[in-house]
DNA sequence: TTGAAAGCGCTACCAC
DNA sequence: GTGGTAGCGCTTTCAA
């Protein structure tokens, strides 16, 4: 900067008002606008962002964390916040937790280390503490997906229990009596949601709850499957299945191959979660889509007015979705009995 | 850090060595260590990145530019790259470029800006200049999924070419004659590799060239799918199909579906890359598969040797993976004819 | 309308 | 073994 301020004999004030576009605030005079604009492209100058950020503690960079990237579910979720973020001048760190509690504080300590002004967190079971700091140290943040209950904080999340009620109830008004619930063992906000809803039209049929968890296992989820595969050959008498989710979803596709049974035929089944698996395959697959787009549009947005308006201005917003329940071919009326 | 040092009586010097652990190195006395780390614990002191980035120039950070981070391919990837970074130190900004040119050049212009240590970057068509600038100015990046031909540079790439004509000669001795190859006019190496091995096969078996180009369109793959399906439609007498990316694939099942054609029955189909609706739907796709976790590991640990030892130190390296070829149902041999 | 200079928090050189 | 201090590149206050 102090080149192209020697090299037209001004000050780096001068030259920082024009590059940081307050030369008219600052009264300085075209001229010397455009001669410093003329100079910079000449030079191909970019600030350095560093020297910014520890000058003003702004750096335009927002944290996304996300439970796995490899997901579709949060894939494009981050999609859309990466392009909203850069439409309005910021840049998204991404990471993923792998639902690992340590990986998750690690992470939301070293992004603010590196200063960043935002979060937009899926929160992993155990994430209180962090969350309450962030809240403290009044750094804006956005949860999605689920909710830390007790605390009160941003949040974009949609109706998981009225997805797992709907669900439910389709499979029993089509005739469905054994209708199991695929879930995972973790209590995070969103699954005990649905699994909620699941109960709740279960209930109401005054029909057996039955409930599948499957533990949550390290990198592989070879073993996920064969815990689904065995539930599903140890209880032949099901007629419905319900995954909460579509990674167990999918799981679930692959163990009733397993099993060699016909989904729609032989076992009915329902997703929580779309999926180009689901609208594609043979039969196509019952589910309950979430809005991806708004998810992450609504949250970026919402974070994005927390850090114009100063976070502690505006009380907690938690807008709450509403999943669509897709019907297709996996749920058929029961025929006779 | 003076907070620390003027309550330790102790200059920021040495409370700058314990926190970079260079204490052994700098002889500093245990004793001195263990109040330092105590006082760091208790305060709950975060070094400052942004100084640091500015002091040292270096960021321990690296940008990821990929093409789509809702697709499974590149989501996955970015997870095993996330991941080993993460293990080594560094952090990840990544971006998706959406194919578009303009985009991939900004996201590099304002990743230098933040002083990012490295790339890995899926090239745009017409990146060229970027690159090369890249080069001059020795900042390590390494390329994946696609070159760009005519500049030599770091790399990590599957065999295309062997993969194109391993799925075509699949066909071919399975017994068809009549297939066509569906690609997107973007010219992009990896394309293009695919489409020559295609064509190698095709000549080999001295049977007819048939190739549509689907192009690139925004944001919606709506007309994508129609022009897919439209051909389907006008060209009955095609036995087989080859899609020569997984989103390309997803869509041509869509588009059999659309014509009420039966995969492995009317029209056999095979695919590049894997996915899980190529693996779980009925039929099950034949597919040429990438090795995700490969692809993304040598990349990041390439750029991470660069890192360390120096850019110009090492000749690039370009690492050509091989990918699997996976036959499934899609591809039953022909009966009759 | 422009300039001088302080200082953001840290590292690393050199001195003791 | 430990400390003093310059300076990384920028923004911003105050002065001219």
């Amino acid at each position: 900067m102090s080149d192209i301020a020697n090299e037209l004999g001004l000050s780096t004030t001068t030259v920082s008002f024009v590059i940081n576009n307050k030369a008219e605030e600052m009264g300085i005079s075209e001229d010397t606008v455009k001669k410093v604009n003329a100079l910079i492209k000449k030079k191909g100058y970019k600030p350095n962002n560093a020297a910014r950020v520890l000058r003003t503690g702004k750096s335009n960079t927002l944290a996304l964390i996300v439970e796995d990237i490899g997901n579709s579910f949060f894939g494009n979720v981050s999609k859309i916040i990466e392009m909203v973020a850069n439409k309005n001048g910021y840049k998204v760190f991404f990471s993923s937790t792998e639902c690992d509690n340590q990986i998750a504080k690690s992470l939301i300590s070293v992004m603010k280390q590196s200063s960043v002004d935002g979060f937009i967190i899926t929160a992993t079971i155990g994430l209180d503490e962090e969350i309450l700091r962030l809240k403290k140290e009044e750094i804006p943040f956005v949860l999605i997906d689920r909710i830390i209950p007790g605390i009160e904080t941003d949040s974009v999340t949609i109706d998981n229990f009225s997805g797992g009620y709907q669900l439910t109830d389709h499979l029993i008004s089509q005739g469905y009596k054994k209708i199991a619930l695929v879930t995972i063992t973790n209590g995070m906000s969103q699954m005990e949601d649905r699994r909620l809803g699941y109960k709740k039209a279960i209930e109401e049929a005054k029909i057996e709850e039955r409930v599948l968890e499957v533990p949550i296992i390290d990198n592989t989820n070879k073993d996920q499957l064969e815990i689904i595969s065995k539930y599903l050959y140890d209880n032949k008498d099901i007629d419905a299945i319900f995954f909460a989710t579509n990674y167990l979803g999918i799981l679930g596709i692959e163990a009733i191959k397993e099993n060699r049974l016909q989904i729609g035929k032989d076992i009915a089944m329902v997703s929580f979660d779309d999926h180009d698996l689901f609208r594609l395959m043979n039969p196509t697959i019952t589910v309950a889509a979430q809005p991806l787009e708004q998810i992450g549009s609504r949250a970026i947005a919402i974070l994005l007015k927390k850090l114009k308006k100063g976070y502690t201005v505006i009380p907690p917003i938690n807008e709450v979705l509403a999943p669509e329940i897709i019907i297709r071919e996996s749920t058929p009326t029961v025929k006779h009995k």
